[in-house]
DNA sequence: CCCTTATGTAAGCAGACGCTTACAATGCTA
DNA sequence: TAGCATTGTAAGCGTCTGCTTACATAAGGG
């Protein structure tokens, strides 16, 4: 079928060896103009660019050709950093997950967590986790796992916040809606939805929650 | 090392030829007991068996020859009936998509709907188009597309219960919570909310809802 | 009976995939 | 300068993929 669809980053054309320059706005790029054999950084980039493709993609359909391409990197280096593909997915969906969970109170978290999803999900600019995460889920059994164990961590604080006995129930039904929000504004793109003002849907979800969360019962 | 991640099934063991008689409990098994040459049975078969392998693995992970396999039909047939892998998705998820719809009177329509996938996501025995759907949405286009017309239906219909200036929103927040609570039972299958009484969970959605959906304004 | 059409089968094509290997640079240290 | 581990590269291996082709049957009609 296709076969094409997606730009085939071929290789550094002629005999140039491999050091393509700073790309531009790394983070806090120090003064070093050139740091042509740097296993950090090498390492860095290609987290970044799967970090891109598997949002674009899903794990599934992003191939580790894409992945070295846009990271400027031969694509045996993948495997010597990151030992496969799956463990790659599984580096990327680790890093900052969980960040979020240990800066922020318990009883600003479901509101903090759902304004990232609304925000960072779909800019292209930012890291996109949550992308990676929704495109990802039903293919790679990496990716369930993740999900849950991240999932896990997020409804038990949330569940501190209800004294009910199913606190937790309830805490992963909130997050299911979360999860539900960003699927059909992300993947699907469903309209009103997927244009909508955060604040708008911030709102409406946290008046609908307040009874399942903040109840004393 | 590995490669292989879910279990293969390599292909029909020995030398007998593919053909392997009717599987037995078939759902409303004609009386006919051997039909050999059926069209419309080899594309039931195949339909069938395409429903439970993107179900189970999801479009990208699911293989023509899995499903060929799993139907007792030679490979070559699924692209004569249905064209392309993608062409096969698209009508399995087509069918059965609306009758809910049109069956289900607008102010029932959410709880049915929400039953279905409580009950319905789980079981191996049903036909599982939840599945589907959650399993494919990140890798097919179609899916996304299929799911986006689907939902675009059932969001109008409910939002004919509020006569808010943003109801459509409303409701599509509402289908949302749906898709992520089955994303969280079937997908992910984090406990306590995978192990559930569909009767609970329907309690504490239908409550959180009320203000949502009914409301006057 | 042959001819045509619908249905099923066996084999394979071309390409993409994850991953490995053999080897060239590079930098550090002695 | 020699030795060595680290970092990067080119090429390819074996396998799997969606899909196609050439051919075997079966039915139906003249």
């Amino acid at each position: 079928m296709d076969t094409s669809e997606h730009t085939r980053h071929k290789d550094r054309p002629g005999g140039s060896p491999a050091h393509q320059d700073r790309p531009g706005g790394s983070p806090a790029s120090e003064d070093v103009p050139q740091r042509p054999r740097d296993a950090q950084g090498t390492r860095a980039r290609i987290l970044h660019a799967a970090g891109a493709v598997f949002a674009e993609r899903g794990y599934e359909a992003a191939t580790v050709r894409d992945i070295a391409g846009r990271a400027g990197v031969n694509q045996a280096l993948i495997f010597r950093y990151f030992g496969s593909k799956k463990a790659l997915l599984t580096e990327v969906m680790a890093q900052g997950g969980k960040e979020q969970l240990s800066n922020t109170p318990a009883d600003r978290l479901f509101e903090t967590a759902l304004r990232g999803v609304l925000v960072e999900g779909g800019k292209p600019g930012t890291d996109r986790l949550m992308a990676v995460y929704l495109r990802s889920i039903g293919s790679a059994d990496a990716a369930p796992e993740t999900v849950r164990a991240l999932g896990e961590e997020y409804a038990t604080a949330l569940a501190s916040l209800s004294s009910a006995d199913d606190s937790k129930l309830r805490a992963q039904l909130a997050m299911a809606w979360l999860l539900g929000i960003g699927l059909m504004r992300v993947v699907v793109g469903q309209e009103p939805l997927a244009s909508a003002e955060p604040d708008e849907i911030c709102g409406h979800v946290l008046t609908a929650l307040e009874g399942l969360l903040g109840e004393r019962n």
